[in-house]
DNA sequence: ATAAAATGTTCGGATGCCTAAATGTTAGAG
DNA sequence: CTCTAACATTTAGGCATCCGAACATTTTAT
């Protein structure tokens, strides 16, 4: 087998096993993966403007603006507008907010714990190895 | 960093050079990558029950006959009830189906090589590896 | 013969994503 | 200083995907 034709072939199957990783390990989370990253990538930064938002997550301003608004009527951020700049809104996570993404971290992390649990020791490392290279490699894809 | 947290703080990471990777192989597609997989799910097997199918692809049975609906609709797939089991709906590729699995297929395979000609000779092993021990590690999460 | 299990479909409701159009704000060219 | 172009966002319309619940049909087990 050919080498691209393998990884062709490899690419599926680790989506696959990804996939379910994240329902695992997002289970019972009372936050989607999406508004999960959304909302950590506003609290690790206190605030964010709205297009910044859209640009570290790689989507539509008006899907950044949409989830805004669910991220909104759930009580977990806020919009306020820009007083240096009218035009930009700034997205400000609420006292609910911060609670919840410090609880579902938390949550993440020990599910992380149970689940790798099943495996070996060695194998754990190997995982750690090969995200560390697909991080680093892929990365270089931009 | 504890290992555990390591994993944590990466899967994301691998989540999103993944998700650009698949969307810059499947540019210009004329299937979506769900469509394509079920699509590819039925071809290989030349064809595959609706419940088999739902099970292999991991998703409710509601919405693998949703995706059956448009892909019969495209032309791609149709429907026979199994006079076996009257129950069970069976589905098969058209010859259209067929063709355009095998040019896409085609196309990706294409696509992976162009993009991973940006990467030296040796990152490109490394990416292998990375992907083979993942699918072996992540395989027996089950 | 009847109840239970298996298989599919349809419906209502969400999330998530996009483009295009409409709105308001700011900065820059004259 | 004014007018236009660029910027930032929102709204509307549309599509793919997903799920659970309700319903229908067929098969299997009691």
């Amino acid at each position: 087998m050919e080498r691209i034709e393998r990884i062709a072939q490899l690419y599926p199957v680790i989506m696959r096993v990804m996939g379910r990783i994240r329902s695992l390990v997002h289970e019972g989370m009372d936050l989607t993966y999406n508004q999960y990253k959304m909302l950590l990538t506003i609290y690790d930064k206190g605030s964010c403007p709205l297009n910044l938002l859209a640009r570290e997550l790689e989507i539509a301003m008006s899907s950044a603006s949409e989830m805004v608004d669910r991220l909104v009527n759930l009580g977990f951020v806020y919009r306020a507008v820009d007083e240096g700049n009218r035009r930009q809104v700034i997205i400000y996570t609420t006292g609910k907010g911060e609670e919840l993404i410090r609880e579902v971290r938390r949550g993440i992390v020990e599910n992380y714990r149970s689940l790798l649990a099943r495996l070996p020791e060695g194998d754990q490392e190997r995982l750690v190895g090969a995200f560390e290279t697909l991080a680093e490699v892929l990365g270089k894809l931009n």
